[in-house]
DNA sequence: GTGAAAGCGCTAACAG
DNA sequence: CTGTTAGCGCTTTCAC
């Protein structure tokens, strides 16, 4: 490894000199500059980052906590983020708090430790599992954007509405002539689940439509759940199918689709389907999903923005952004 | 920050004690052992590792360079491979080389110049793309393990045969009675399009099929470009299209099944499609492709392991492996 | 505009 | 088993 000292000596200067061209160009005349510069090439000189951290305390490297790498959701956020962190230099350490061997929320626990350590400049948590730890991200003392519902409010968060979200969902739903509508929420646990199964029971019944406990499922979010919810529905209501059906997130939505056409079951001929979540990978499905929610790289691209400004020196009253959700009417419902 | 002094200090012990109890708890007897472990406690403290690194030469950290983050494939692998770094407590910082702005190599070389800095421990390149940059990569002096076909072998590599295995899917759709095949290959610049693209080609030839030049076209590996194919099939051959049609990826395969429902033509009443690439995600696509490849996840799992040995300084000529492809016969074809 | 010197927090000889 | 000591490579006052 070479470092400053042997640029210094090639460059006949001393090391400071050599230090103030790689940080403040300005402090050094051009012709030393430009000597300093040849040396460099020459040498093939990188900065050694650990010690300029050590010296500087910034490492110009965020870490960002997500639950499933293998969700397009989550993927769409985290190439957000990075677009937004590209042009300066920061790179991202990606946690994933679904790695197989544990529970979620032990893992979010370990990689919290394990961040605090590695001296980040900042950390983004998006996972909702985390939210009942809380109280240990307010104790992190590096700049920390929560994205989602965030009760406590502890440290900045951007979110959506969920209840509002499904609300419109629901309200939609009934709009189009739906009178039974079978309704697969997400984990009770999940502050946003129950958000968003408040606010579409909520429109079902503004808009004069019972919603039977019947027909009511609890999934996980996650892509088997939608399948099972299937298995559910037709072994529970085969015979009298709802005409319409609602998935509190699009993973859900887009493995039922799977298991109705194993089904035989036509959408939206049989069923309507409708789901929460939206993002660009869902544009090659079809049936097209009609979705509601907000698109991951404006929560991704808005917490990049709080974290930055955190970053800076902002020190106010953690902040609590929510971004409108755009429902998106395609063909399944 | 606290730092090992203070730990020293209220625990009444030196500095060197403490790092003992840290690195090497052996070494310390478990009475002094529990002191410190309380004083740690207490103090909150955690190590800095911009300090350890510095001292250490070591990071826990790898770079893994993905050409997109937003495909399933690459974060089927990442995980993967996350999996495997999580016990040893090693962290993946991720690269895009396709993040916006840029053409994906440019972005290659930056991140490789950005990630020489950082002193990470070890480095994965999984982007095709970058076979280009080989030179570089083997001048780099960190471990590192390219995923894909590296004809230079200049560092290690695991990857698919690409050649046997769209052979074998050639053969295959032969066998299914097919005698005029489309196929939309990757993009010609990659060494990997034209291996899969010879060893379909040859299949067909062997097996007394005709390739005609007329239907062959150009893809990207992208979403976008499987839903054109299917437009310039239509326009190309609306009249008589061929029986079968096999896609160098399966994202582009992916989309042009939407391509085919849009345009109300029946896979595989109509067509036939068949594809490279297997991944989970695909489980939940109706109607279920049928396609040829090997897992990410053995490929990810696969790549840590050889990574693994040359950071424990395993330094012989490089290694290529390379993995089985496994024929999943679904709906499609 | 340039250089000498101090030290960021930690580890690992080495000596006791 | 424990303590003293010398840096890892860099940045940044502070004098000149």
């Amino acid at each position: 490894m070479v470092k400053i000292q042997e640029v210094a000596k090639l460059a006949g200067v001393s090391l400071t000199t050599v230090s103030h061209v790689i940080n403040h160009r300005d402090r050094v005349s051009p012709a030393l500059r430009a000597k300093v510069e040849e040396a460099i090439d020459k040498l093939g000189y990188v900065p050694n980052r650990q010690a300029q951290s050590l010296r500087t305390g910034r490492t110009n490297v965020i870490a960002i906590m997500i639950p499933d790498i293998c969700a397009p959701y989550y993927t769409e956020m985290v190439r957000a983020m990075q677009t937004a962190l590209v042009d300066d230099g920061v790179d991202t350490l990606i946690y994933n708090t679904d790695v197989p061997g544990g529970h979620s929320e032990d893992h979010g626990h370990t990689y919290l430790k394990q961040i605090k350590t590695k001296g980040v400049d900042g950390l983004i948590v998006a996972d909702a599992a985390l939210h009942r730890i809380q109280h240990e991200l307010a104790e992190v003392k590096i700049p920390t954007v929560f994205v989602g519902n965030l009760p406590s409010r502890s440290v900045d968060s951007i979110e959506q509405d969920g209840f509002a979200s499904a609300y419109r969902m629901g309200e939609y739903l009934v709009s189009k002539g739906h009178k039974r509508i079978a309704h697969v929420t997400g984990p009770s646990f999940f502050n946003m689940s129950m958000l968003r199964q408040a606010g579409f029971e909520r429109a079902l019944k503004d808009g004069g439509v019972a919603m039977e406990d019947d027909l009511r499922y609890e999934g996980s979010f996650l892509p088997p759940s939608g399948y099972e919810a299937v298995d559910w529905l037709v072994e529970r209501h085969g015979d009298d199918l709802p005409s319409a059906i609602f998935f509190a997130s699009s993973r859900m939505a887009r493995a039922a689709l799977a298991g109705f056409a194993d089904r035989g079951i036509s959408v939206p001929g049989d069923i309507a389907v409708a789901s929460y979540d939206i993002y660009e990978e869902l544009a090659d499905l079809r049936p097209r999903l009609t979705t509601i929610g907000v698109s991951p790289s404006d929560l991704g691209s808005g917490a990049i923005e709080l974290l930055n400004e955190r970053i800076a020196g902002y020190d106010g009253t953690p902040r609590q952004v929510v971004l409108p959700a755009t429902l998106e009417i395609h063909e399944t419902a």
